[in-house]
DNA sequence: CGCCGACTTGAGCAATCTCAATCATGGTGG
DNA sequence: CCACCATGATTGAGATTGCTCAAGTCGGCG
């Protein structure tokens, strides 16, 4: 179990001299959670910027009827950026514990108060921004044009460790929760491990063995050409009269 | 046809004063395009920011198999954040016009030297760039916890104009590229518009009338529920030792 | 030992895709 | 002015993917 990490080991903290991190950290508090807490509550003021230590926060949506769509998961170090809004405004996503987890609250004023203070830390702070875009863009793209089976391939080659042709890990989470961000159910998911297994992934409960990430990779390249090139390559579109309304 | 808006419109630089502007748009030059030119190409290295001043521009992700996948559409006055990169890396996504379309490239260098100089400045492209990771969160959760059916109806709800009940509108663009902006097929969405006209949507080419929006917004809201409640609520997940790797 | 939760597996069903045919529509050239 | 072609849109039919419901297994823990 990693100790909290010095702050300037998360990214978003790492561009402060020490003076701004005090101002920023000195009405900051770390709190604890055990899983399935909640954090905070979509349609609530933005009152904090959640930083997470130890741990994994989930983002979910939550629809008026009541349905949860999970959107994100963030682990140790990374901030929940996709919460920030910069006007005081409401959190338009609700954020929950997943497993017991140890989170930094920032203060979401003094945060604000900050950026325009320090060109450097609005800089990280965009930085930020700007790489979690691409991060849901990839989600996206992941979405409308993959299978299941595609999108878990992919989401266990992000795990393997870098290096290693063969190669073990542990699931971060539970299958559930890797089911809901994949977008499928469970037992969609328990059916693409299945069909992995022909590509030498194996799991033990949240144990996972990859015989080769080459092969893998591989295999989830072909495997849109393999079942018939479902991927549809856009026609031209045309908007001859683009006005508007 | 409306003029290129002055760029005081553009809610990106409305913030600039007039000596930055200047120097913003001093390396800045206006372009034309026609339907399905590239703008910029993913893999590019980022040399300049866009604006779009007349018609449309659409984002894509082009993946190693050569499928092109959707992301994004933008419209007269919006900048194509999407694309923002701060390290002088690579478009991680390419962009073509659909129509023909005018739009204004500002250097990307300028740009970025601009950030630290206006907290103001630092400030809108931080405010842009949240915003578009609202947006990008709301369509993942359209993909992952809507039907096509629904998909459709809360696109149409969002081109309907504001205060009437009874409206009708022109589509921005032809129903290929809608179909492709709502992660389905051209026939899904022609069966899905054929499933909105019990609720009062009839279509004439691209001529959309709405008998009652408020009656489309409670087919929006009852159509998971009518269906057969296919949201899944999340369970609780644990992840007792939650030690990544 | 027995329960509970997480995971897996099977069977049938629904949504969506694919392929193919048809039908407008608008522009072009004779 | 009209035949003709290209393009977009619609519709039908069958294949596929993923979902739902229902058992059944496995492993840990009181």
């Amino acid at each position: 179990m990693p100790e909290p990490p010095p702050l300037r080991e998360v990214p978003l903290l790492a561009c402060l001299d020490d003076a701004l991190l005090q101002r920023l950290t000195l009405e900051s508090k770390v709190e604890s959670y055990k899983s399935g807490d909640v954090i905070f509550r979509q349609g609530d003021r933005t009152t904090c910027i959640v930083i997470v230590l130890h741990g994994f926060v989930k983002l979910l949506r939550i629809a008026p009827c009541g349905d949860e769509t999970l959107i994100d998961v963030f682990g140790h170090g990374q901030s929940v950026i996709d919460a920030l809004t910069l006007n005081g405004e409401f959190y338009h996503v609700s954020a929950e514990a997943v497993g017991a987890t140890r989170i930094l609250k920032l203060s979401a004023a003094r945060f604000l108060q900050l950026i325009p203070e320090s060109p450097a830390f609005a800089f990280a702070v965009l930085q930020e921004a700007t790489s979690k875009i691409r991060n849901l863009i990839g989600e996206i793209e992941s979405l409308k044009a993959q299978s299941a089976d595609n999108r878990l391939a992919r989401f266990l080659l992000s795990l393997c460790p870098p290096g290693e042709d063969r190669c073990q890990f542990r699931l971060p989470y539970d299958k559930r929760l890797i089911a809901a961000r994949l977008g499928i159910q469970q037992e969609t998911l328990s059916r693409a491990f299945a069909k992995l297994r022909d590509f030498g992934v194996r799991t033990e409960t949240r144990q996972v063995f990859v015989e080769s990430v080459m092969r893998l990779a591989s295999a989830y390249n072909e495997m849109e050409i393999g079942g018939h090139l479902q991927g549809a390559r856009l026609q031209r579109s045309t908007a001859q009269d683009a006005a508007l309304q």
